[in-house]
RNA sequence: GUGGGUGUAGCUCAGUUGGUAGAGCACUUGGUUGUGGCCCAAGUGGCCGGGGGUUCAAGUCCCCUCACUCACCCCA
C-alpha cells in the first residue's frame, strides 16, 4: 500500500521536540498566572467574518492566507489565523466587559495561514496569547511588554531584542497618512522596488519598513509617525516609555515599525531574533482600542495584547527538554521479563521515572540501552544460570538489594 | 503566487567522461574488557523520490511529476 503522508506546512513532533513547547506552555502558564492571567480556551473555527471584520479585508492574511471553506450547510468558516478576533469575539459575546473592570485572559493553540513554508513559517503553527480588556492605562501596556519580557527570559532567551512604536490613534493617524502620502508623491517613485511601487498605495507604512537598500535609502527623510502624533498618543506613548525604563526593560524605539493586522493603535511592538533565518519576528503585539466594538461590543473598550510564535522561539532553544529516566531495568533472560515489569511498576509507585526491557537481549546490548538512556540506574534481571548468579531476580526481590549504582557501574 | 537548492541504507552523505551500488554513524552477533565505553572482526539493511525518453547499457544525460528545503512576498 502506498503511505499517506502529512500535508504540506504542519509537522509531527516526537519527543525531543514536543518537550520544548511542553517546556514553554508550563512556564508559560506559570508567569501568565503570576501576572493574574486566566487562560481562555477557544474554538479554532469561527465564522469567516470575524476575521475580515478585525484583521481586515485588504490584509494579505485575509485576501490569500485564510483557510476558508462551507460547512455542510454552505455556512463560511475560516480556521483561525490568528487569536486576538477570537478572544475578543468570546469576551464580547459572554459579556464579560464591565465598567471599569479590567480582564486578563490568556490562550494557547494551533493557527492556521495558507503561506509557502520556509524557516520558521509553518502552515499550522503555535501562538501563545496574552489580552488585557479595560485598561486604557500606560501601566497597562508596559505591564504586557514586562509580562513578556519575563516569560521570554524564563524560557532562557536572553539575546532577543525589543522594538517599540506608536502608531497613533483615529486621530492623528489620518494626518500622518496624508503627511505621507505628501512624502511619496514628492519622490520618484520610479526609483522604488517594484515591491513598492505597488505598496505605496496598498500599504504605505510598509514602504517604510522595506529591506531594499535603495527603498530605505530613498525613504531616509520619510515623516515618522512619532513626530505626527496627537497629545494624547505622545502622552501614553511617553508614560509607557518611562514606566519600562525605570522597570529597567531593554528595548529600541523603531519609528518604522508597524503591524501587520489593522486594528492595532498606539503602542505596537515586536520581538525579533537574528538567528532563525529570514522571519526574524518571535512574538509582537500592540494596543487595539477598537477592536472590541468593531466586533459588536460596547464603545470605549480598550484592549492590548502580543502573540509569540512558539515554532521560532522553538529555534532558539536548545536541546535537553526531554525528562531523563531515572531507572532503566535490563532483560537478559526472557524468562525473567514478568519478574521484571513487575520490580518497575514496584520503583515507579515509589515516585521513579523509568521502564523495563521487554526483549531480553544480550548483557551488552542491554547496558548499552541503559547508557544511552542516561539512567541513574540499572537493574539486571536474569536467572542464576546466565548470571552466573552475579545479581540475580530473586535477591533484588525479594532482598530489595540493587544492583550498582550507575556511577559504579560506569566509572 | 514567484525564484533557487536538494531527493542514493534507519541517520549524515560520497558516487569520477554513462559500465552490475559505497563510506561513516546506528543496529545485530562475536572478540577484547573492570558485564559499559574505547578498540577489533563479521553481519543485517537500498525498485538511487516517482513516471517517461535517449542508449547495447542510466544513480549519472533529457523531459515531466511529486516531496522536502531556503528566499521573495507576508507575518508571530
Amino acid at each position: 500500500m502506498a503511505k499517506i503522508q502529512k500535508i504540506k506546512g504542519v509537522a509531527d513532533l516526537f519527543p525531543e521536540e514536543s518537550a520544548k513547547y511542553a517546556f514553554m506552555e508550563r512556564t508559560a502558564r506559570e508567569v501568565f498566572s503570576a501576572y493574574g492571567y486566566g487562560e481562555l480556551r477557544i474554538p479554532i473555527l469561527e465564522k469567516t467574518e470575524l476575521f475580515c471584520r478585525s484583521i481586515g479585508e485588504e490584509t494579505d492574511v485575509v485576501q490569500k492566507e485564510m483557510y476558508t471553506f462551507p460547512d455542510r450547510k454552505g455556512r463560511s468558516l475560516t480556521m483561525r489565523p490568528e487569536a486576538t478576533a477570537g478572544v475578543v469575539r468570546a469576551y464580547v459575546e459572554n459579556k464579560i466587559y464591565q465598567p471599569g473592570k479590567v480582564t486578563k485572559l490568556y490562550t494557547y493553540g494551533p493557527m492556521f495561514r495558507y503561506e509557502r513554508p520556509q524557516a520558521g513559517r509553518m502552515r499550522q503553527f503555535h501562538q501563545l496569547d496574552a489580552e488585557v480588556f479595560g485598561a486604557s492605562e500606560p501601566q497597562a501596556d508596559a505591564e504586557v511588554l514586562l509580562m513578556l519580557a519575563t516569560f521570554l527570559s524564563k524560557i532562557g532567551l536572553e539575546k532577543l531584542s525589543f522594538e517599540l512604536n506608536s502608531l497613533g490613534c483615529p486621530e492623528c493617524r489620518p494626518l500622518y497618512r496624508k503627511a505621507l502620502d505628501d512624502f511619496f508623491n514628492s519622490v520618484n517613485k520610479e526609483e522604488l522596488c517594484e515591491d513598492c511601487q505597488r505598496r505605496v498605495n496598498s500599504n504605505p507604512l510598509r514602504v517604510l519598513d522595506c529591506k531594499n537598500k535603495k527603498c530605505a535609502e530613498l525613504t531616509k527623510d520619510a515623516p515618522s509617525i512619532p513626530d505626527h502624533l496627537c497629545r494624547d498618543c505622545r502622552d501614553h506613548f511617553d508614560a509607557v516609555i518611562a514606566l519600562i525604563d525605570e522597570a529597567g526593560l531593554v528595548y529600541t524605539l523603531n519609528p518604522r515599525l508597524v503591524r501587520g493586522l489593522d486594528y492595532y493603535q498606539r503602542t505596537a511592538f515586536e520581538v525579533t531574533s537574528g538567528d532563525i533565518g529570514s522571519q526574524t519576528a518571535v512574538a509582537g503585539g500592540g494596543r487595539y482600542d477598537g477592536l472590541v466594538e468593531s466586533l459588536g461590543g460596547p464603545k470605549q473598550v480598550p484592549g492590548i495584547g502580543f502573540a509569540c510564535g512558539m515554532e521560532r522561539l522553538a529555534m532558539l532553544l536548545g536541546d535537553n527538554f526531554e525528562e531523563k529516566l531515572d531507572f532503566y531495568v535490563a532483560l537478559v533472560d526472557q524468562r525473567a521479563a514478568g519478574d521484571a515489569l513487575i520490580f518497575a511498576e514496584k520503583l515507579r509507585k515509589s515516585g521513579l521515572k523509568g521502564e523495563a526491557a521487554f526483549v531480553a537481549t544480550s548483557m551488552k546490548s542491554q547496558l548499552r540501552q541503559a547508557n544511552k538512556l542516561e539512567v541513574k540506574k540499572c537493574f539486571i534481571f536474569g536467572t542464576d544460570e546466565v548470571e552466573n548468579g552475579t545479581v540475580t531476580v530473586k535477591d533484588m526481590i525479594e532482598g530489595g538489594q540493587e544492583s550498582l549504582p550507575r556511577d559504579e557501574y560506569f566509572k
